[in-house]
DNA sequence: ATGCGATTGCGACTCAGTCTCAACTGGCGT
DNA sequence: ACGCCAGTTGAGACTGAGTCGCAATCGCAT
């Protein structure tokens, strides 16, 4: 396991307001970048505890409050409930592309789209902070199943019906 | 009250299906038409409580369902918690800007930025059915109070926690 | 090693949205 | 005009995600 960069990070971070690295904090930040790209609380709550040690549900979103605010992990609303995070990159941005199939969710980065957008903030003379970009539809390994299955329209229809989405395993 | 072309939709959309227009949805329907943009669920059930008539909460999610569901009205992930519905004017189609300070909603519409995703989606084969897209930040009213009051990166963390994020109409 | 503020797990709690089910009703068929 | 019955309703129980309060515990600077 390499140095992290992240890590130190967030040292940084806990140190700056008087935070201590308590050992779940640890363990919650290794799981983490173990490998996941997208995640939600509840996952990393079951990874952790076959895994490691009992963490409670409440400590996982505290943590998890913690890496957000110190800019390492990004929280994000994609799907019907709840939150997902992702790991963030340090400089870097993404939208994403969700799958109403199978939940992949694919990233994307458009700097033409990124730059128009600052064109929309200044003609409205917004500041913006943040911005969340997403499309939903049919990613191109689940469109030969879907187009055989149904036509079109009822397609949507069944793949967003307002209430009922399948929590994905993370891809 | 002029004959809404809305409501014509709507009737067929019910009639297609077997479905009866009662006077639960009827009143509903009159309320959203009646002047909100957009609304939130209990927004509007305490609104029919007490100028029309008792009707219960799972009415409005299942009435609000049939109107995503029929494409008159749209259901939008904005703010921290639950939907925001809103009416979806045949055609148009626009985009957000969240005030973080006052809550306002401002809607754009940018071309441009409508065929990058389209383009972005040809690049991954991936078959968009809805998309949203939010900005948030600070708006023009709000701008002055809040760089009076604090600097930049402060209000950014705070104001953000997380990503926000909104899901679709269906078509 | 000590002390104390930060942190933890637990379980109770909230909030939005969903479900169940018995009672009710819209509107077609006659 | 009427009856019938699938579709609809309200009430309240339920769920799932996330939050909170608190007593016990832990990190870590000294």
């Amino acid at each position: 396991m390499k140095p992290h960069r992240e890590l130190s990070i967030f040292r940084k971070y806990l140190e700056k307001r008087g935070l201590k690295l308590t050992s779940e904090r640890q363990a919650l930040f290794d799981e983490l970048f173990a490998r996941h790209e997208h995640f939600e609380a509840d996952e990393l709550l079951v990874r952790l505890r076959t895994k490691h040690k009992k963490i409670s549900r409440a400590t996982i979103y505290r943590t998890l409050d913690l890496l957000v605010d110190s800019g390492i992990v990004g929280r994000v609303r994609i799907g019907e409930s709840g939150y997902r995070y992702e790991r963030l990159r340090a400089g870097e941005h993404h939208d994403h592309l969700i799958c109403n199939e199978c939940g992949r969710v694919i990233e994307f980065f458009e700097p033409a789209i990124e730059s128009l957008q600052d064109q929309v903030c200044e003609k409205y003379g917004f500041l913006a902070l943040s911005h969340s970009h997403q499309l939903r539809g049919i990613c191109r390994q689940c469109r030969p199943r879907v187009s055989s299955r149904e036509a079109g329209r009822a397609a949507a229809a069944a793949a967003v019906p307002g209430g009922k989405l399948r929590i994905l395993p993370t891809a």
